[in-house]
DNA sequence: GTATATGCAAACTGTTTGCAGGTGA
DNA sequence: TCACCTGCAAACAGTTTGCATATAC
């Protein structure tokens, strides 16, 4: 998908519900778009306020925060949870649905997507009687580098 | 496992541990082991707040807080993030890992257990040079009941 | 013009922590 | 005895909210 095509339809979006497109909501879509990791919304703040040029730029944390909530019930972002008690998001352009490994010594999230797994939750679900809207897979463990550096240090 | 054969080895990993066996300790053990559902730490507090006969069996917030942590650490309780904001725990003796359905309407939990998708996240972290601590998948959807209910809200 | 958004700061939720006094080994 | 625990209340982090002002349509 092209970029002016999701812009366009974020803008469709923002019609449907009577939400206005304002020069902040502009810029914290523009940004998250460009922004090809995932992101706390502090962190995101924080970018904002970096490349801010003039004080028309500033946008608000609570803008922030309800911005980018806004963007994941749109489902343009996704919300991905951690663990670590913050939100992380992630933009969905490109993307097709993935699951996450996570490295609990650095932080580092991989992404991955396996066929046969989605099967056989979809089957789980279905053999509950639940009707399953999404799921969340994460990974938990040592990451290659951080396993790297942790011999180096025992070896040293 | 036997409830006893748990107890002695929660005294002996309080032991190894250089900490004491305390009234709160042992009434927060015993709460655990004794309740076969999820619970939250303010849930868990509600509950032995409840059941408080005389003064000297008040467990104050931060105890239960620090108890539940102590004990996750012990391998006694397992910490369930179902996305909530709130950690969820769960004690361990008779489960043997397992997953979570998680219905997004009401709460309920269910667990499952599926041998070829714990095989092939282990495979998964093994590709991507990730040495597997521990994983957590989590399917959210509607339970059956839930499902009944909204059918028959729209019909009526 | 006016309903909707924003920025600010204060509120809130779940959880952690410092400290003075209590208690198990 | 004395290190460890507890209860309390205050601190914290992340997030949400009420309100007065600003702005998109």
């Amino acid at each position: 998908m092209k970029h002016e095509t999701i812009r366009h339809s974020f803008e469709e979006f923002l019609k449907t519900k009577g939400l206005r497109l304002t020069r902040q909501r502009s810029r914290i879509f523009e940004k998250a778009f460009a922004c090809h990791d995932h992101f706390t919304a502090e962190t995101f703040l924080g970018w904002l306020t970096a490349e801010e040029v003039s004080k028309a730029d500033r946008v608000s944390r609570a803008t922030v925060y309800r911005t980018l909530g806004l963007l994941a019930d749109g489902g343009f972002l996704e919300l991905l949870d951690t663990g670590s008690g913050e939100a992380h998001y992630e933009h969905v352009l490109g993307h097709r649905h993935h699951d996450h490994l996570i490295c609990t010594s650095c932080g580092r999230i991989e992404e991955f997507v396996d066929e046969k797994i989605e099967e056989l939750q979809a089957e789980i679900a279905r053999s509950h009687g639940f009707e399953l809207t999404s799921h969340d897979l994460r990974l938990m463990g040592i990451c290659k580098s951080c396993r790297r550096k942790a011999k180096t240090n025992v070896s040293a």
